[in-house]
DNA sequence: TCGCAGGGGGATG
DNA sequence: CATCCCCCTGCG
């Protein structure tokens, strides 16, 4: 019952900067290959060789997978040559980020696994978020948790996958999606703001991880998310450096990259953390000039 | 050993 | 409003 089949993208894809630098927590690398979920099932993402933009794809069933679906998981009907040109005339440290990692990708994830992951992302990391969802699909044969796999897992359950003190949120919010409290898939429809209002709702979700799941799982493309080091950057970027507050911040990010400001945050993320803010002050020299 | 971390929530003045 | 502290867990 195993399935495999190639997927051409229009253009060559990052698939580090793509699927481990936090915008995603259900992969890890082996070698040159991913493992992680497609339409919450385990799958293997492999690149082709001297074929960039091109990936090959293993899962374990057909259900729900398809070459259309991947390339749809990878925003690939977003045309990223000029979405890049677009940006990166907009300043400098844009500039920059997009050179950075040029083949970086907006993922187009399900809402209610993104909901999920980032109601665990906080005060985590990475690999640790990606091991407690490893250790969530082994509670519910091996997919990704549906709300129902959530509650009827119980608290005592989601701590011994270490969700630590977010187990609770995670049952609530399952509970919510649920009985309709929150409808999800019906976010799509509302504008951002409206979106993220009604996400924070939601235990174990505030401002940061609901404008998460509106970009990542909604694909809100104009939702800025704003963590510590995106924080970092814009500060150090647009602000001298000084301490300026995350209403202010995010209305300036928002006004400045328009309805393409999550794009930009992707890339300006990706940037601060694989360069650990280093680039950030040639770029500030480079403007000076 | 203990403080601390890519966030949120509740209590307090 | 602003500020403080706690919440699991693992790593330095």
């Amino acid at each position: 019952m195993n399935a495999e089949f190639h997927v051409h993208l229009s253009e060559a894809i990052d698939l580090d900067a793509t699927l481990l630098s936090g915008q995603a927590f259900t992969w890890k690398r082996h070698n040159s290959s991913y493992e992680g979920l497609l339409a919450g099932i385990p799958a293997t993402i492999s690149p082709v060789p001297n074929n960039p933009g091109e990936l090959l794809v293993k899962t374990v069933s057909h259900e729900g997978v398809s070459p259309q679906a991947v390339a749809n998981y990878f925003d690939d009907g977003t045309n990223y040559s000029e979405l890049r040109n677009e940006l990166r005339s907009l300043d400098p440290f844009c500039d920059r980020a997009i050179e950075y990692s040029p083949g970086l990708r907006l993922l187009r994830q399900d809402p209610w696994e993104t909901l999920v992951c980032f109601i665990l992302s906080s005060c985590n990391n990475v690999p640790r978020i990606t091991g407690i969802v490893h250790r969530l699909t082994q509670l519910s044969s091996r997919h990704f948790p549906s709300p129902e796999d959530i509650v009827r897992a119980g608290e005592s359950k989601l701590r011994q996958a270490g969700a630590g003190f977010r187990a609770p949120y995670l049952i609530e919010a399952a509970k919510m999606v649920l009985d309709g409290t929150v409808d999800l898939a019906g976010l799509r429809s509302l504008p951002t703001d409206e979106a993220v209002k009604v996400l924070m709702t939601l235990p174990g979700v505030g401002r940061k991880v609901a404008s998460c799941v509106a970009l990542y799982g909604l694909h809100k493309c104009d939702a800025f998310p704003i963590d510590v080091w995106i924080k970092k950057v814009l500060q150090q970027a647009y602000f001298g450096g000084r301490e300026v507050e995350l209403p202010k911040l995010e209305q300036f990010a928002r006004k400045h990259f328009g309805s393409k400001a999550g794009y930009a945050q992707n890339w300006l993320y990706n940037w601060a953390r694989r360069s650990r803010l280093a680039d950030i002050s040639s770029a500030t020299r480079s403007r000076m000039e």
